[in-house]
DNA sequence: TTAAATTGATAGATTTTTTCTATTTGACTT
DNA sequence: AAGTCAAATAGAAAAAATCTATCAATTTAA
């Protein structure tokens, strides 16, 4: 294995063309540069400089050895460069992912208040479902994932960190703001797919309560939740959604909330991180900016 | 200064994803490894990998240094190769320039004759004036030159490599096949300009026969050898060139040489090259081939 | 749940490499 | 021919790389 250092003198014996001269630049003595010179053409099994103690003239092979040694060290500096910035808390990337409804509702609200505080870091963020964003961070493909579940794993550490309410949605012209638990039974729902997170996390809440949800009365399937709410503006029926994807909708009267009495859905968003991972200072700024945006 | 050894340590480490299976695919201790990784760690200020006994992933750092680490050991690798290339005996590469005869009339048909004898070693020739081909061979910019003339200069050897002859010519159907040395101050005579090689080693030779060139017919200059026989051809007068240039035209008989009794003006080309020049094998081998080429 | 096995970290000793000082050798200058 | 400058050589000292032995943490198997 060819050593940079006896590289690194090569190269300033070669651009200095004494050997003098390279050991002052260098600061070492003159013989180790005589030496590492000889270690590196006996490594190499040619001669790099035909010298005497007059002159230093790089011989063809010593043409090449420069060439190609002046890149090596031209791309390790590159590669320092690449790490400063990395080390650099002012400047960087940080790549994130989410799932549905925090990579639609809550992580772009986030990064638009974090780039107005630092300007020059670059966020990306992913939207994939949770299993997804899980995997991409145990790979270090991302940095870190807001999820809405918990899964049962030694090496990610989850963070609870945001709060959201399930709601059931209907049309704007509904004329209750809110209604009995017995009334859901008779009321048309949309239902979202199986893998749903909230969903899910709405059945759950329903067993908690000892509720089947056989006995409500579903008529359809959507497979989003931006379906859901078309679906309920233009009158099919009511849906449960996140409260976040209905924002914009409730204040400009397109959709309407309708309360349930004693029955209010929470669930909770966590940031994922692994348990090992050290994080650069771009990563702790952005993971600390989540943590203050939290609302539990 | 970054240390290879540890690097390429570290690339094993990234890609076995095991610090004791890389201890053992490099024949080392696996303490030396975890030492090895620590250096680079604190050399560059990150952490290379996430790790416990258990598991090791790369970190954001890693991945950079690896992507980078991987393109030195490439290059390097490259280099070596062409490095061997060049102790290759067979194939290869070989610069070389000639002043004007040489460079026109000898070293084609000694390249050409080389060529067949070993077709994988590429032949340059550049062509120019004897100093330019002096000043390339001290600047290693080619490996030798054969000239007409030798410079005084210790750094170089002038190797007596072929015997030329400058002849008179004539047009082809001038009637006497030799004439007296008196009749050449009447011939009609086209010179070449005063930095010729050609030219000087006439003038030369004249100096030593006690002869002045004043007294000579001249007649014209021409610019080059070709110029002169143009202008011999089309009967504008007689002219001094190397032998070698006319082989041609005399044995198609578009040209005549004319010799003069008790008179005949030898000049020699000279191999030069660096006294400390240490040759690669091809360029040994293309050395041993100018002299077997040789008539001295 | 506990014992065995696996893997990385730590400590201290040993070997190897790097670097130094002092001196010699070779080549150019005057 | 003497002086000077730059590279080579020799031998000693300092620094590093690597090893063995052992420890600690974590997973797997009984």
């Amino acid at each position: 294995m060819l050593d940079l250092r006896k590289l690194e003198v090569f190269i300033k014996v070669y651009e200095t063309q004494s050997f003098s001269k390279a050991s002052s630049a260098l600061h070492l003595a003159q013989p180790t540069i005589t030496l590492h010179i000889k270690d590196l053409e006996q490594e190499l099994e040619v001669n790099l400089f035909d010298r005497n103690t007059r002159k230093v003239i790089p011989s063809k092979a010593g043409k090449i050895v420069y060439r190609y040694g002046k890149e090596v060290l031209n791309i390790l500096k590159q590669m320092e460069k690449e790490l400063k910035l990395l080390k650099d808390e002012k400047v960087g990337l940080i790549e994130i992912g989410g799932s549905t409804i925090p990579g639609q509702y809550i992580l772009p609200k986030v990064i638009k208040n974090f780039k107005e505080h630092h300007p020059n870091i670059s966020v990306f963020l992913k939207v994939g479902d949770s299993k997804e964003v899980i995997e991409k961070v145990l790979a270090r493909e991302i940095d870190f994932g807001m999820v809405g579940a918990v899964f049962a794993n030694k090496d990610l550490v989850f963070l609870p960190c945001y709060e959201d309410e399930i709601v059931l949605i209907g049309p704007p012209d509904f004329t209750k703001d809110e209604i009995e638990l017995e009334e859901l039974y008779h009321i048309p729902l949309l239902k979202r797919e199986e893998g749903s997170g909230t969903w899910k996390n709405f059945l759950e809440f329903l067993d908690k309560k000892g509720i089947d949800w056989i006995k409500l009365n579903i008529i359809g399937e959507m497979g989003s939740t931006e379906a859901i709410k078309e679906a309920v503006k233009s009158g099919l029926g009511f849906g449960f959604v996140s409260s976040l994807a209905v924002e914009l909708e409730t204040s400009l009267k397109l959709l309407k909330v309708v309360r349930i009495k004693n029955f209010t859905i929470k669930r909770k968003f966590y940031v994922v991180y692994p348990k090992m991972a050290k994080f650069l200072p771009v990563e702790h700024k952005f993971l600390d900016f989540i943590k203050s945006f939290s609302n539990v």
